[in-house]
DNA sequence: TTTGAAAGCACCGGAGT
DNA sequence: ACTCCGGTGCTTTCAAA
């Protein structure tokens, strides 16, 4: 598949979407230097193509009581198949995020938590759904992001 | 600090943005039975508040091009300071987040990179920087993540 | 692929229930 | 808290270059 190709402009306006993904195209056009309908058209070009697969809100997850944050790598059983591990771990509330991975180890689940306690459960619903044979929990002290 | 407590109708409307942060007010309005000037008091009391941090576009990187995605987990020595460690990752570009963590290990760096040799170029950067003791790197075969 | 203008909406403040 | 309303500004489409 050979990689949708953007000029200057279009990294611009990414950027600025990045930062704030309501910016109007009336206030992005002087910025990139093209007028209104010009900004209007590449967004949707992009949106079209699939560059952009959509906007969404960014939440602060600490303010709303979910305070903790922690990665659990998880083993599987060999006879386990990739849909059962999403299925099994895409349904406790707690994950935000599934990736399975190559390599002695199967998946690595990104979770929020509301504290120490809380995350002791999920860990331990993780385990008994499924075929996990191990885990091993990271817990985040820190996160830095990128322009996110 | 005690959580921001949101009722039922604001979670709606994170709902709702959440899965187009470009959704209008007046959109909004109508689905969760209040007028339009309701709901922006309400998503303008979420921001204030800092539930709300901001907006952004969605991309998709692998229709840019950088199409491989890993974790490497990152061992420090013992008199590497946090700081050290942002300033030495984070100054990659292909660095996407950087978590800080408790245990045995010091950092899980999430990364995006064109191909394989690009990954391995990018984790011999890593080690080289700073005073990483040791890297495991997990590439990421799939992923899904929650309404994003 | 761009600009420019017109019509339709959305936003946002204030006053009132 | 919410609703109604009016002024302002943004979005969207289309003709034209």
């Amino acid at each position: 598949m050979t990689p949708y190709e953007l000029d200057e402009i279009d990294h611009q306006l990414l950027r600025l979407l990045q930062a704030d993904g309501r910016r109007t195209f009336s206030e992005m056009a002087p910025e990139v230097g093209l007028s209104v309908a010009a900004v209007k058209r590449r967004i949707d070009r992009m949106r079209q193509a699939g560059v952009i697969t959509g906007f969404t809100v960014k939440i602060d997850h600490a303010k709303l009581g979910w305070g903790i944050e922690a990665f659990t790598e998880l083993r599987y059983a060999g006879t386990t198949s990739v849909r059962d591990i999403l299925s099994s771990t895409t349904r406790t509330p707690e994950v935000q995020a599934v990736f399975t991975i190559a390599g002695d180890l199967d998946a690595l689940v990104h979770m929020r938590v509301r504290d120490i306690n809380h995350l002791q459960e999920v860990i331990d619903r993780l385990r008994g759904t499924g075929k996990v044979i191990g885990t091993r929990t990271l817990m985040v002290l820190g996160s830095w992001s990128r322009e996110d």
